[in-house]
Formats: C-alpha cells, structure tokens, sequence
DNA sequence: CAATTTTCATATGTCTGACAATTAATGTTT
DNA sequence: AAACATTAATTGTCAGACATATGAAAATTG
C-alpha cells in the first residue's frame, strides 16, 4: 500500500484511494482496523492532518467508520443497503437536478424499471406489501393532502411495488429511479381530478398483485405511465404558454 | 447556513452535511464558488482543519472541486453522469461483496433490469451499439481469451445493450447492476462449450436488436439469464462436491 | 475475594500557527 | 506592445499542542 511521493499534490487523495483499493481488494476486511492516524501518517510519510483528510473522505463514502479512545480507531465499514440506498437517492437526485434531465426522460428510465420489477413482484409481493400499497392508496384519497404529500405518498406506493420483488439488490438498484422523481413531480400541481385518475391506476395495479397476476401488473404501470406523462406533458405546455 | 455547536463532535460532519444541504436545495448552484476555507472557518467558528475535513467529504461524493491559487477556491461541482456512474459500480460492487449477496440474486436482478432496457434498445439502438455488441462478440470467440477477459467482454456488451435505449438515466442507473456482476462472474470458470453456448446467445440478442424487435429481444435476454443461472448453479455445485 | 473506583494509556477531535506551492492579476521593463 | 517580475490570495502540507472519549489496568474498598 504505497503511494507515488511524485508531482501531484493532493496526498490525502491518493492515501484515500490506496485504501479504498485495499478494501475493494480485499486485503482489507470488514471490521478490521487501520492503523492509527499516526502509524498511518509514518507509513505513507505525511503528517497526520493529511492522513485525517484521507480518512474523512473514505468516512464521506460509508467505507470506513471511527471512534474514539483506547481501543478506537477507523475501521473498514459493512456498507449495508440501507446505507448504500440513501447514498444513491441522494446521488439519483442532484445528477437529475444539475443536468435539467427532462421529466419524460426520468419517467420513461423509472417506469421501464418498475416493469422490470412487476413479474417478480407479482410472483413474491407479501401480504405486508399489499397493505402498504393499499394504505397508500387510501392517503392519497384524502383531498386536504398537499401535493408533495400525494407525491410522498406516490413514492412510498412504488417502493413497496419494487420491494414486493423480494430481491433487495433490485430495491438497492431502483431506490434511486424510484426517489429522485419526487422533486420533478413536486413540479406539478394536481387538480382533483388528476389526483382521482392516478388513485384508480393505482389501484390497478394493487388490484392485479392481489391477483398476482404479472402481465396485469405490467400493463397497469404502462397505463400509469401514459397518465403520468401526459400530465405532465400538459402541465408544463400550460406553464410555457404562461410565461412564455 | 449554521451548525449544532452542541453535543456531538464531529463537527467536519456536521458542516459538510451543512453545505451539502444548501448544494441539494439550490442555495448553492454549479459552478458557484464557496467561500474560502478561511472564510468559512470563520462562518462556522470552527479552525480551518475542522473546514477542510469537512471539504473533503464533500470533494469525495464529486459535489465540490477544489483549485488552488489566487482565484481557486472550492466550487460546486456539476455532478456528471461519468462520476455518477462510477461511484455507482464501486458502491455496487462493495455492496454485493460485503454483504454475500448470491450470485442468483445478483444476476436475477441484473437480467430484470436488462429486460426493462430491451424493448427501448430495440426501437433505439443506434449502427454503433450494435457493432460494439458484434465486435465483443467476436472478441469472446477468441479461445485463447482468459475468463476475466471473457467476463469483461460480456460486460462491455451488455452496457452497450443498455446504452442502446438511448436513455442515459437508464444507463445510469444500470451500470451498478451491470459492473458489479463481473466480480461473481470472475468466480466462474468457463469451459469452452460453455463460451460457445453464450456466444451463441449473445448473437441471439444482436440479431434480435438488429432486426429492431423487442420481444424477441426479451426471450433471448431470458434465455442467456437461464443459461447463466444454471452454469453458475452447476459450477458451485461441483466446487462444493469438492470441497465440503 | 469481589466489587467498585481511580488512574492511565491510547486514540480521535480540534485548534493554532507556520510555510510551501500555485495561480491570476498587476506592475515594470525593454 | 510584449515580455518579464512582483504581488496577493488561496489551497496544500506540516508540526505541535491540548481537549475529550474510552477501554483496560491498577488501586481501593466493603
């Protein structure tokens, strides 16, 4: 585990990657312990801010934890899919905010991984999901919820679908399709009717994993993408004509 | 802009996690230029360490750069789909390798989400994709090819697949899924029938593609995952026949 | 002897101050 | 006007210090 003492600066950075390539490799495991910050800081031959800035960087990205006192120290993390999850919603959520990626875009990406998700979903989803679905179903019913509660709710309805598939990779991998539409649909303001339209898809699709049925499920998420867009498609042409 | 100068330490935490949220929420916008460390040491009544340890978590998810001299400074980053996407194959990979994941949950996963891409690859897939997906193919018929090798070829044609839909939020969000296979495929080793029988498939998919038709791009996407999952089953059986 | 308290060594968290290196703007000279 | 030197601002790095947390060993006590 060395590091080129050459031009570039930057230290702590490549510190940071020896280590990160050491636990990707494996020579490093899981809840082993680094070296001290001042063993660490020999070793690499930098002084210990420096080995402090490498480590705050690994910390950034959930591959080591510290603490303090005797026995304390940086340990190499389990990164679990909890944690791995909202890293990647909040990862999903700037890409599509800094890079002005169209709503149809992101709609077309989220809903072709729903589909994905459908079959398997149909076949596993517990009674547990179901529930939450139709829980869901009944919150956005309720016409004093404010538009980002429905589009909270919309989420929530689509993350029991996803993990209805039983396969928390699929659920680690669509986390952030699934969440990062949310500010995108904060965009849009639902009249009651919108609101009633998209409750009835819903319920198509909760009606057709009760049924377990997989190609029902499929076409019901198709339909709710039609609507979705379509919406929004119209939304933003009223919003244009506004303010031009 | 402010801190907790309560209870916990940490405080590099708390100010990157401060920064952070006004990147998320548009208080902060691309390309704008932080205060400098001095500054901000200031702000935050911290020392310029504590500032710093807190830039370098930031710098470490890509939502800021740092330049030095007299106009440098620390700047918000536009987060591209580049960065995003690998820190999304080594999160993926991490992932699965901390946690045992199997090699069927992976791959299920991986052929769901590949199928989601298949009908848009077919109406999209541009000469281009579909002659990287020739040129790999031609390259895993090479026997003097390695199994890592073979791996990273069938990557390599797989994200061209993805790639093919033309959505670039899909591709985002697959490449982790994609990537992180190859590990559990390295675990494999492959016979010379068994390339041939993948090969095979994998011109199953391109002709599919070719012909711009995507159901039966979709059957031979699920009869390469049958294909996999039943090698993968009968190699780890016979290695734990020899080693129990 | 057992239980509790104290002490202590070790480690991270933070601060201060300094110097090196880089870079754009500014000033100076030819 | 162009080439060169100076300067100021800023990050990168270092050294040393103290604060704080924490487990383990040592001392104390019932």
């Amino acid at each position: 585990m060395k590091i080129d003492p050459g031009k570039p600066d930057d230290l702590s950075a490549q510190i940071a990657g020896a280590i990160r390539d050491a636990i990707v490799a494996g020579t490093l495991i899981v809840d082993e312990r680094l070296p001290s910050e001042a063993e660490l800081a020999e070793q690499f031959d930098v002084s210990r801010s420096t080995v402090r800035e490498a480590l705050k960087r690994l910390a950034a990205q959930s591959l080591i934890r510290t603490q303090r006192g005797a026995t304390g120290g940086a340990f190499v993390n389990r990164l679990s899919f909890e944690q791995a999850c909202s890293q990647q919603i909040t990862t999903s959520t700037l890409l599509l905010s800094m890079n002005a990626v169209s709503f149809g875009t992101a709609c077309e990406a989220r809903y072709a991984l729903e589909r994905a998700c459908a079959p398997l979903s149909a076949a596993r989803r517990t009674a547990d999901h179901l529930a939450t679905m139709r829980g869901e179903i009944h919150r956005q019913s309720q016409p004093e919820l404010s538009d980002e509660a429905f589009c909270a709710s919309d989420v929530a309805f689509h993350r029991a679908l996803v993990d209805g598939a039983g396969n928390p990779v699929l659920s680690y991998q669509l986390a952030g399709a699934v969440e990062a539409m949310q500010p995108l649909m904060n965009m849009i303001t639902f009249t009651a009717r919108d609101r009633a339209r998209i409750i009835d898809l819903h319920r198509g699709v909760a009606d057709a994993l009760e049924a377990r049925d997989g190609a029902a499920t499929l076409a019901a998420l198709t339909a709710l993408e039609t609507e979705t867009q379509a919406l929004a498609h119209s939304v933003f042409a009223a919003r244009a004509k506004k303010r031009p």
